[in-house]
Order: C-alpha cells, then sequence, then structure tokens
DNA sequence: CGGTTGGTTGATGCAAGTCAACTACGGTGG
DNA sequence: CCACCGTAGTTGACTTGCATCAACCAACCG
C-alpha cells in the first residue's frame, strides 16, 4: 500500500516511506484495528499543507518558535536540535522521509529543526490538522501512537548517552539508522549527515566519531568504501557491541 | 482543587499533589479549555484500581512486561530504570507523588519501576482506562498532554546527558528537582534517593556525585545540612551553571 | 557494641576531548 | 584541463575530566 505524497512522487523518497509506514503499522496495532498510518491522514489534507523546500543546513524552524505546525518529511534529512547559550549542540533526532514532526501538546516547540540535505516537507497548520482530529477517533489513537513511539526512541537514546561508551554508541547509531531506513541496497548505508552531526546526536565529537569508524573498520565490522557510506558486515558483533536492549 | 485521592488521606502526599496538578494545568491549556487532570479522571475511576504498597528497592514492573496497568504514585518515590545485560543501569526519571506512569501505546513496557523509599500506589488495568477514554474527549487530551510532557522531560535529559558536565548536571538536577518538588520548607531540599541513583540518572558514578555535591557546597552556593537534605542557597549561580534552555 | 550500609575523600588510570597537521574531495575560475 | 580554494574527514600528540580502586567515616540497627 504506497502513501500518496500529495503533488510529491519523488523515486527517492518512494522506497523510505514505505518502511516507515510498515513500522507505523507495528507501532498502532495495540489499541487500534484500523490501518491508516498518521501518513495517510496527513495526505488526506495535504490541500491545505504546503510543500516546503530547504537547501543544506537551513533552519525549518526554531526553537521556542509557536507550535503552529506539524511537518512531514517528504525527501530528504531533517535534524532537530537544541542549542546551548555557549554553542554547544545537541542533535535529538534525524528525521528521515516519511516521518512526521513538530507534533507536540506545547505552546512552545523545545528544539530547531535544520536541513541536513536539501529537504522538501510539508506544512499543516495546527488548526487545520486538529480539527481533523476532533473528528476522527483512529487519527487521534494514530497520535497517541506518535507520541509513544518518539517517547520510546528518546528513552532508548537516554539510555546510551547515560550508559555506553564511544564505540558502542556508534554501534547503536549504526544499526538503528541501517533498520529505520531498511538498508535498501543489500546492505550498504548511506549516511546523509557528516561526522559532527552524529558526534553531537552521541555526545562525542567528530574527531571521536572518526577514530570509532576506523576502529570498527579495522575490527571487521563495517567497510567504509566512501566517506558517506557504510557497509555493515558483521552484524552480529555490531549488536553484541550495541547490547540492545 | 484539591486532588481526590481515592482512600488515601495521607498528609506527606497532599502538598506535593497540588504541585503536580498545578504543572498539569500548565501543560493542558493548550488544545483543552476543560480544567480537569488526568489526576482527575483517575480519581473517577478508583473503585476500578488497585491499591498497593512497596517497600525500599522492590520492584513494582519489569522491563518488557506487558503494559497491561498505568499507576498513579500517591506517596514516596518511584525510579524508572533500564538495565544493561552487564548491569549497567540506567535511571530514566524519578516518579513523584501525584504523577502518573505506564501509560505507553506499546505492547511492552520499556523500563521497569523500583520504589525508592516506601511508596503507595494505585494501579489501573489498561482496559478500564481505554474504556473511559473511548467516552471522554477530555480525557484524551490529557493523555496526549501527558505523552507530550513526558517526550519534552525526556528530550531535555537527552540534553544534559548529551552536552553537560559533572557539575552542571548536578545543578540541573538539583534545580529541575526543587521545582517538581515545589521547594516546601522554605528552601531545604530533601533527596530521597541515594547518590547512586542520582548518578545513574546524570550517567555519572556516585563519588562523582558526592564530588560536586562537595565542590558546589564549596563554592557556596548549596548547604548540605544532613546527607539527604540539601538547601539551595544562590539559584542565579546554580542557573547559570545549569543553562537552563 | 561490632557489623553493615551509604557517603566522602584521595590516588591513580584511562577514555575521550582538544589542538593541530595532513589528506581527500568537490567546486570554481583561469 | 589543471590550479586553486574551502570544507570535511582522518590521524597523531597531548591534556583532562571522570571512572576506578581503595581507605576512611558516620549513621543506623540488631
Amino acid at each position: 500500500m504506497p502513501v500518496a505524497m500529495g503533488a510529491e512522487p519523488a523515486k527517492s523518497a518512494s522506497t523510505a516511506a514505505y518502511t516507515r509506514v510498515d513500522k507505523a503499522k507495528r507501532t498502532q496495532n495495540v489499541i487500534a484495528a484500523e490501518p491508516l498510518t498518521l501518513a495517510d491522514y496527513l495526505s488526506r489534507i495535504a490541500d491545505s499543507g504546503s510543500r516546503l523546500r530547504f537547501s543544506p543546513n537551513e533552519v525549518i524552524f526554531n526553537q521556542d518558535d509557536p507550535s503552529e505546525y506539524v511537518y512531514q518529511v517528504i525527501s530528504g534529512t531533517v535534524r532537530l536540535c537544541r542549542y546551548m547559550p555557549d554553542g554547544r549542540r545537541c542533535v535529538i533526532e534525524f528525521i528521515l522521509p516519511g516521518d512526521v514532526m513538530g507534533f507536540i501538546e506545547s505552546p512552545d516547540l523545545p528544539a530547531c529543526a535544520e536541513a541536513v540535505s536539501d529537504a522538501v516537507l510539508m506544512a499543516f497548520p495546527r488548526s487545520c490538522f486538529d480539527r481533523l482530529a476532533k473528528s476522527n477517533e483512529a487519527l487521534r489513537s494514530q497520535l497517541l501512537c506518535h507520541l509513544s513511539s518518539n517517547l520510546l526512541t528518546a528513552q532508548n537514546h537516554m539510555f546510551i548517552l547515560g550508559c555506553q561508551k564511544a564505540k558502542e554508541r556508534l554501534a547503536s547509531f549504526l544499526l538503528n539508522f541501517a533498520d529505520r531506513i531498511g538498508l535498501v541496497y543489500g546492505d550498504r548505508l548511506d549516511l546523509p549527515m557528516g561526522r559532527q552531526d552524529i558526534a553531537d546526536h552521541l555526545g562525542l565529537t567528530a574527531e571521536t566519531i572518526s577514530r570509532m569508524i576506523s576502529a570498527l573498520r579495522h575490527e571487521g565490522m563495517i567497510l567504509v568504501p566512501s566517506g558517506q557510506q557504510i557497509v555493515l558486515r558483521d552484524l552480529v558483533a555490531l549488536r553484541a557491541l550495541a547490547a540492545e536492549s
């Protein structure tokens, strides 16, 4: 079941979108029998949304902006981040095609969003989003699932930041990212974000990321055909390192 | 507006419960005008809940248990934590009187809960909780607020774990905890949890917590009349350290 | 009392940060 | 087409903040 993407038939996004739908389905089967996903509902109100295009590093919304829109990433990658007054940055999470962001019951947004690569997204005004939710119970339960799943992700990440060492964090990140992407081409993983982005996501420095990638490569767990591409050669060893759950 | 606590009129819990209600109100005003809080709704179905009592370190539920109950802490403190296979522990968060935990749209619980001090809680079966939610729109929007607020807390904590140094983490923790408790007696803060619990919450060791407490004391930011009690003497300096937001 | 547990403090080691040099691209303009 | 530049990644040398290990102290309790 393909996701209707409004006016966006971009081929690069479609495979990833399938993955996202599958994941949403896995999450939703708890309280709802209804098979429509959050993405499906968004496609229904595509008319009231606007299609936006961003270049790398362009700001999509700022921290403490009012939460007036809900966004869906159509293609490209986005990072959610928070800055400290002195410039330290924390990348809360990466948002991939098909993902929804900006939905939170808080007057202000707790983080800012920036495009990692060229990105296209749909922006839906909260008002029209809420109107649809008011009359639609299945959508509401999807929203609970959406928030729950975000919460699980966040708690999982807290665990990584609180307990794991550098190499374990990198292994967790690679596995998690591969899982989200769906490991499309064989097992070659394309990392749209730079080392610094990964570092700020894992609470490390870019140098350490570089060193840990080299370490995993020397230990034969991964191959690095080019800077942005990584092949997960030994999933078993990587999983043992990441000690998932 | 006091919270009806079912059969529990414990004086130690009531002040803290007030605080929690106020906090919930602050969060909810986004999409609902209705003043009833999650705690209020829980008190309505107090009959279908069971009152449970736990001793320090007793397990309330385990990681990967099915999520069959929603809990409300009546008195005492609870810690939510996750363990790694090798025994490393991460304290996701501390749950205080009035707080609700265990509500998540996931078949299995992502963390286990243990009593920090003697604790009394109410357990509500998910089934009867869901039944009430089905017929009650205001409750549903409270649930969205509940999850949103948990998500905000989690993202805030990710920020602390990812970016801050030991002393900053401790300052953030003390301020945050003081804020949740409501700084009941003047400004003396009673910490129900031990150093190791704080350490596992902040991604540090018990020794480091001890050292940082000493450091803050020597710098005149706090007083430590007894091991469990801390007086925040210089809120300005502490906030500067924590660099809130 | 002595034993146990939780907290503090000190000495030392190490993982990751910092600083800096070097390399590899990818684009731009001559 | 190559020369130039700017940016991103890698690697090495050194520093440091926190962990580790261990001794000590103070409360609490049978």
